[in-house]
DNA sequence: TAGATTGTTAATCGATTAACAATC
DNA sequence: TAGATTGTTAATCGATTAACAATC
């Protein structure tokens, strides 16, 4: 149920004005205005208005913004309140990592389950979490109501795992398997394309010299 | 001794098209046009020709792009020839993930040394190096001649790392903190940010159910 | 040659910035 | 009230798409 379309832009800014307003939360700082903002988060006091009004006036002429009242708004415009159930595919280093990343729970996600093709992988254990076995994904989505996977696998196969998700009803892919999955349209997949960012950077080193 | 002023837009593109380029050359494919390369990339095959024209005319008319002379080009446009000389900083679950990271020989960077500022960690042993002390960090980078730095550290302290970093003469950082850092314009920052990815699925998935 | 497809210019679209009336 | 700052419209800028002459 999105307001207006709202560009992938603006989306993406979303976080950051969450993070500063945390941080300016946390230094007990009451209000902002859109230019003391801009100082701080380096986008423009006009964009800061723009990419706000797309949700709603938060602010107030003369004041400003009141920094934990704006901060719970794009909380939950970023739908930080809403609870997801989540499973990790690929208990490799990677999956490991992002199994105990703390930023969950945070973001309303739980994970239920980790999985791993690797017989020698299956029954150990991450955290509070035994590594099961690939085969039991089907059986452990539809009995937990997971929403969410999070791919840390190679990307051969990739594909093949989001076929059988999407056939069980995932609803959205954190994809760290360097691929561009296929979905249907109803199905939201995030890339975290470790090997473009590194490219991206090469670029940029070869750029300055 | 960049060419012309090339936009981001367009930069975050090249690691794609160098990926899907390596994909054609494994399966033997020796030429295509920029309207074939649209329909398996998804980008314009007009947005495709003005990406490729910003770097010079790889292409012919009346028969395309030759695969693997646009895979070389355009992997020596992202400097993979280049060697850079790398240290990571924090060793914990992530920064173990990225030290086994497979993709840094492709794109050039080898990592030297890795650090901790946990003496539990300090001695201990990821692939072929021993854990060192953070203290240690600027004898390492000068002797080194060390040009980038992997920051898989928390945001406190991230920013005095980097300073210290900064001063001993790094040109490049691969940042995996949740922070935004302050570099000298000549410093290059490529961010990997996983909350502001995970928010971003987060609000994805709120806007369909 | 005829057909195909590039390289490149022009047109369009979308995002950012500037400006200012509204109003707290 | 006077000053400050928003919300919002208009102007600008930049990126994408369309079109087509050049040419392989």
């Amino acid at each position: 149920m999105g307001t207006k379309n709202i560009s992938m832009a603006v989306i993406r800014r979303l976080p950051k004005y969450h993070r500063y307003l945390g941080d300016l939360l946390d230094k007990d700082i009451q209000r902002i205005s859109s230019k003391e903002l801009s100082d701080i988060i380096g986008f423009t006091a006009s964009q800061i208005r723009q990419d706000l009004n797309n949700f709603g006036g938060f602010g107030q002429q003369g004041y400003g913004y009141n920094v934990e009242a704006l901060y719970n708004e794009i909380g939950k415009i970023l739908g930080l309140d809403k609870k997801y159930n989540a499973i990790l595919i690929g208990a490799g280093n990677l999956g490991q990592a992002i199994a105990n990343y703390s930023g969950f729970r945070k973001a309303g996600f739980e994970i239920k389950a980790l999985f791993d093709a690797n017989p020698r992988m299956i029954g150990l254990k991450i955290r509070d979490f035994e590594i099961l076995d690939s085969q039991e994904i089907e059986s452990v989505v539809k009995e937990n109501e997971i929403d969410i996977a999070i791919l840390c696998i190679p990307k051969n196969g990739a594909q093949e795992i989001v076929n059988r998700l999407v056939s069980v009803g995932i609803k959205g892919v954190w994809n760290f398997a360097p691929i561009d999955l296929e979905v249907p349209k109803d199905v939201i997949v995030e890339n975290v394309n470790l090997t473009e960012s590194l490219f991206t950077l090469s670029y940029l080193m070869s750029e300055i010299e």
